[in-house]
DNA sequence: TCGATGTATCGACGCTTGTCAATATATCGA
DNA sequence: TCGATATATTGACAAGCGTCGATACATCGA
């Protein structure tokens, strides 16, 4: 099924004007959470969970990667506001914010 | 010099279903291409300049960067199939690549 | 209270990256 | 041919990143 995206005038676009100093550190911020393999599986992982919603213990396994360094790419995803990360009792709820890979999206369009 | 593989298989999803190390890795070089704030610029200079189209020697100013950075960051968008470099003359014109935006923004589709 | 469990932090390690000056290569105009 | 110009490459350096083991912190069950 295809998706029209809607293009959000709040958000600076690559493409459409020269981005100034602020706009483009802001975007690289966002891109360079994205710009490693282990962060896209955990987003993807984390999406795909049942209740889009995912416990960070059941996350080291399939990446293949030590609890330490797992967590800390939940926080990188998290600092970069891909994620949020709620602690229920002794575990943390892992969710994907989808406004904010809009942004990055539109920061795309053509 | 090392050239990113271009997607072919159109475009693997990050929300839509887990990825495979292969995938997220092909996604994450794309990314890395645009996680630095200079690279973005160039890419939005280009984009903006009459045509699609720059000179290599008109974008050092603009970003304030020396001349063997600013070649050094258009490689790492050549490379990642982000812009296209031909050679004219002396000059160097370089065009953004739109279907590879196109591919990286559909990674992000919800 | 005590031990087990989930998560975060710390310290260390190699590797990568962004940057520049210097230099090399290629092309044009005179 | 010669000098000027545009670009690429090289070598070097500091800073940042991904990774791990060890350890600290917090929370639960018994």
């Amino acid at each position: 099924m295809k998706k029209i995206a809607v293009i959000d005038d709040c958000c600076p676009q690559v493409l459409s004007a020269p981005l100034d100093d602020a706009e483009a550190r802001q975007l690289a911020a966002g891109f360079k959470a994205l710009a490693d393999p282990i962060r896209l599986r955990l987003l993807s992982l984390i999406a795909d969970a049942p209740g889009g919603t995912a416990c960070s213990c059941d996350l080291e396994a399939p990446v293949g990667k030590s609890q330490s360094t797992v967590s800390h790419h939940l926080s990188v995803l998290a600092d970069a506001g891909l994620i949020t990360k709620e602690k229920v009792g002794r575990w943390v709820n892992c969710t994907v914010v989808p406004e904010r890979l809009a942004g990055l999206r539109a920061a795309l369009e053509v």
